[in-house]
DNA sequence: CTAATATATGACTTATAGTCAGACAATGTA
DNA sequence: TACATTGTCTGACTATAAGTCATATATTAG
């Protein structure tokens, strides 16, 4: 009989109210002022019936980290696909990261806090777990993409992959943060900097790595 | 007479035995565990006065953030003093960035930290405001090396000294902060990537960026 | 219809940031 | 020295929010 199948699935789909609950309320505000009370209100649910789902506020927040991650490796995948040189699908996921972050700055931000904290809790619960193995995904997809530009010619051969992919993304990581956090103070103290658009200086960026991984002629 | 100004010193006196006694407890648990009673019994003081010296938790963690940025700045202007040409300068505040999150990873876990909420709390406290003020100071350093560079020809003058300060400023971090988290994971989860330790890493990422900000020949 | 199991509840416990009325100490005045 | 004033410190108290658990309710099985 299908009852223990029908129980999973609305169990699942409770999980997934629980955390679209979530999010109405960590979204709204700021990650640390949101209450468990106020996610339980907003899910029409007891408190106590969250922690029959979320082992805590933290994991239930990386709940929401894994749709993140799931909606940036989508992204990736299908900006890689799109290209055929490797160089260009490097282009294609750096224009996609920025695209997420802009798109999805709630998530953008989980998935920086995750980052942060990643050593402190990985794989104490099944979604910690989830979220570390989802994280490297995006890395592998850099690296693949490395490892085709150096075989189609595209990528200069004297770079090392695995390397290059992280520097790439811990840099990527770091560029965007600090352009969405404290591009307008840099503004506002520094006028005489003349700071265009983050779009520009993205831009600007994006052609300073082309350089870095073009063969030399 | 001398007595306010006694005062005034000794004011000062208290506050910084405040933040040494803080900095022992931020930095021997994770920021967030850390408790103002903590705190306050190894300032051998009662709560309420470190409210008399401090906002908040947040206004001390900050004082000690202040601290990293005043010792951030000291190597970075001794790293530039020590260089003659431009992309000497900026290799060596690259070094000297690194050098600092190993040799204080405490203090570079509170900036980052400053970085991520800067700006929740900017210029709400004069310890804020004062952290805001010192936070540009690495950038302007920067940016001074940069244009140094394009003037003695060692860097390539279609770059935006600006704009590119910030980009070397956002990508280090990101890449320190990647290396520092997840680099044991990376190794653990992927041994096939052979990756190595995370000063070849950081080397390699010179490399990159050196190619991408010499003049082109 | 009853027992067994699964799910949900919300009052309760615990922990900790932040407050404040009163205690205590240092300085100024006569 | 005595007393007033000002500055500093205290810790019991309040408020808030995470997490727990005994109890209640709903669902399924026999």
């Amino acid at each position: 009989m299908g009852i223990t199948e029908r129980k999973a699935r609305e169990k699942e789909l409770r999980r997934n109210a629980i955390i679209d609950a979530a999010e109405k309320i960590f979204f709204s505000r700021e990650m640390d002022t949101a209450t468990m009370d106020d996610i339980a209100e907003a899910a029409e649910l007891s408190k106590g019936t969250l922690y029959l789902y979320f082992k805590s506020k933290e994991d239930l927040y990386l709940a929401i980290t894994r749709r993140g991650l799931d909606i940036l490796i989508d992204m990736f995948s299908k900006a890689v696909k799109k290209k055929k040189y490797g160089i260009q699908k490097i282009y294609a996921i750096g224009l996609a990261y920025y695209s997420f972050s802009r798109k999805h700055p709630d998530y953008f931000n989980a998935m920086t806090y995750f980052l942060a904290h990643s050593q402190e809790f990985n794989e104490n619960t099944p979604t910690a777990m989830e979220c570390a193995l989802a994280g490297d995904r995006p890395l592998i997809i850099v690296r693949d993409s490395l490892i085709k530009g150096i075989e189609d010619g595209t990528i200069r051969s004297d770079i090392n992959p695995s390397e290059t992919a992280i520097i790439l993304m811990g840099q990527s990581n770091g560029l965007i943060q600090i352009l969405s956090k404290n591009l307008e103070h840099f503004k506002n103290m520094h006028p005489q900097f003349n700071l265009k658009s983050a779009e520009n200086i993205i831009d600007h960026a994006f052609n300073l790595i082309h350089r870095s991984l073009e063969p030399s002629t």
